[in-house]
Formats: C-alpha cells, sequence, structure tokens
DNA sequence: CGGAACAATTAATGTAGATTAATTTTTTTT
DNA sequence: AAAAAAAATTAATCTACATTAATTGTTCCG
C-alpha cells in the first residue's frame, strides 16, 4: 500500500522503523472514481496527495469556462495547489480523476508536525520542491518559447505512455490549443 | 553587507552567532554592470545568487531568437536557472543585470556542505523552493488564462515599483508580447 | 554639445490558432 | 445491443497578436 511512497522517499533520506511507523501513522488512503474532484475552484487544500493508482488532471477554469490543465499526476507524483496548501486559503485550481484512482494524503497539521519531530523530512520536501521547480520553469520556457507543433512533440517525447493512454482532448488542454486544431495538426504532420 | 539576506533567513530560522558565521564564510558578493551577463546559454549554474541591489532579469532565447523573460530580480530575491543549478548539467537560460546590481553567491558545493553541517538551512531553503512553485504556478496559471491586457494589469498591480521604472520593451518581454503591440495596447486603454 | 545607439510610436499587412457548426466515430451506460 | 453521451474530424470564417517598416523621441557617451 505505501510502498510506492516509501520507495521514493528512501531515494533521498534514510528512515529508521520507527520514523517509518510514525509516517504511517500520519497517512491515510483516499480513492477517487473517474470524473470525481478531488478539489474544486474555492476550496482551501488541506493535503498534499501522492497518487498510488490511476490518473488525476491539475487544472485552472478562466472566465470563458475553458479548462487549462497544469499538470497530470500518475502513480509516484505528487498533486495539489501549492498556493492554497501552504497558506491554508482558498484556491483557484480543480483536480479530478480521468481514470478511478487511489491516492495517499498527508494534512498540512501532521506534515507541520513531521518536520518538527522528523527534522529529515525538511530535506526530503525540499528536494521534491526543487524538482518540481526546475520543472515548472522548463515546463514555462516551452510554453513560451514553442509552437504548438513543439509543444506536442516535446509532450509526446517527455510522457510517451501518457501520449497512448489520454484523449486528445487533455493533451489539447495541457499544450494549450483547441481539440480542434490539434486534430487539424496531428492529421496534416501525417500526409 | 549581507543584512539584507541574514534578515531573510531569520524570519524562518533562527541562527545562532557560530552558525552565522560559518555561513558568511561561505558568501561572495559580486558586482555586475548593467548589461553585463551573470549567464549564458550553455554555462552550467555553479552558485545560487541572492541580490542586494539593482535589478536583473532571467530569460530564454527561441530559436528565432526572441527573448522571453522568466523572472526579474530586486534586492531580497533569489535568481537562477534552478534545473542547471540542481543537477549541475549546462542550462539554456540567460541572466544578466538591467542595471549595475550587486549579488551575493552560495556555490553548490558550499550549498550542500552546508545542509550537513547545519541541517536547519533544510527548512530554510524548503520553504524558499516552495513559495517559489505557488509563484510559477500562479504565474503559469496566468500566462495561460489572461489576455495580454490582463497580463498587463496583473503585472502593474503585482508589481507597481517595477512598472515605473522598467523600460517598456521588458515588461513586454515579461507579459509575452511583442513591444508594438504593448505600446499600442497602451496607447489604446488611454483613449 | 552633437551624433549614435536605443526605445517608443504608428500603421499596413500577415498568420497561428480560435470559433462555430455540422458530421462521424467511439465510448459509456442501461 | 440500443440509446445516449462524449470525442474526434472537417471546413469555413474570424481575431488577437506578430511582422515589417518607417518615423519620432530619448538617452548616453566621447
Amino acid at each position: 500500500m505505501y510502498d510506492l511512497l516509501l520507495a521514493n522517499i528512501a531515494k533521498y533520506i534514510t528512515l529508521t522503523q520507527e520514523e517509518t511507523d510514525y509516517l504511517i501513522s500520519l497517512l491515510h488512503t483516499k480513492k477517487i472514481k473517474r470524473k470525481r474532484y478531488l478539489q474544486q475552484e474555492g476550496d482551501t487544500t488541506r493535503h498534499t496527495s501522492f497518487v498510488i493508482s490511476g490518473i488525476l488532471r491539475m487544472y485552472s477554469v478562466d472566465k470563458n469556462g475553458f479548462e487549462h490543465i497544469i499538470q497530470f499526476a500518475t502513480p509516484g507524483w505528487w498533486i495539489g495547489d501549492f498556493q492554497s496548501f501552504l497558506q491554508q486559503k482558498p484556491g483557484n485550481l480543480f483536480i479530478d480523476a480521468i481514470d478511478d484512482s487511489e491516492i495517499i494524503q498527508l494534512s498540512k497539521t501532521d506534515l507541520d508536525n513531521l518536520f518538527i519531530k522528523v527534522p529529515k523530512f525538511e530535506r526530503f520536501f525540499r528536494i521534491l520542491a526543487e524538482n518540481a521547480v526546475a520543472a515548472y520553469q522548463q515546463r514555462f520556457v516551452n510554453s513560451l518559447s514553442l509552437s504548438a507543433r513543439e509543444r506536442y512533440q516535446n509532450f509526446a517525447e517527455l510522457y510517451p505512455s501518457l501520449v497512448q493512454c489520454l484523449s486528445q482532448k487533455f493533451i489539447a488542454s495541457y499544450i494549450g490549443v483547441t481539440p480542434e486544431f490539434l486534430s487539424k495538426m496531428l492529421n496534416q504532420q501525417m500526409q
């Protein structure tokens, strides 16, 4: 159940049995059915979530009702509205399950206590956050400087398995074009 | 000299005199004249930098030679190509000084040692990285879901002092439009 | 102080990708 | 397996913003 998470943690820090047990005592698992929300605009993010099965998406909805996917999360990934979680204020993002999924949750309160009781976790979450910054920096640069076609190619290279399993609609939303345009683009490419 | 940085650190962790002295022994200051590069594409980022005076910009240059400003950094801000710094590999970003500036630098090696000798710093840099993730998430959402005019308004609200002191060229590059279009937009707005 | 480099403005023209809408294909539900 | 819902395709039209180019205004430096 917690193997994937523990393996993930073990890459960066080494825990004693006691520390592992304490961590596990703070965790809760949660199942989310396809199309069900983990979080909606206006909710305050009380937990950070680690995906163990399925796939979720985080997205914003603009004032014209269009969705912009910021991130997909497959097993082994963390997902959450960082701003809302850190400041414990209502956020403006949505998260829902694309397929039936299962996640492990850790509440903000428990995480804060964990940092105090087992300071080693500061290191783990520092590295996690640093990697997230690097990833966002890169994604942002790509969205600024690549054309729609290049953004698609880049996505396909980076996440070949996602290209297989996601509908075009979601990929279009992630790379920032309409489904109609993506369809046209892909069919032109073949000729 | 190091006051601004120490005050910044003191917001999140408390250091003994000894720890402060040790930190200071690892720091170097550097002056960067207007238009001089702190870093160019292909360089590996060996240091993380904290601005104490002046203003710098970090940007990417796309294959058509256009610059896209990712971040400005004024006193009190950290700046650096995270991906290159973390992986110690050549990066693809540029950083240069918009005005004569002064920064404090800390090398990757010294930072890694600092984490081992004074684990408290794990917490400080964790919080820093978390805040950076939240900021990037928000900037990214804005770039996806707002029009050029809204992005300008948002920038002007967030950084009123920068709107004053930066040339339109730089603001245009930050919000992701051409200088010509920004000029037109601003003059239309007044009518 | 004068001229060279740089920044801003204006306007005509061009285009990547959006919008709308109708049709077909695929998936889901019962 | 049929009906309903969702996804993909195609094509015509539209638009926010880019491009190009010429003009003016500003800053900086010898």
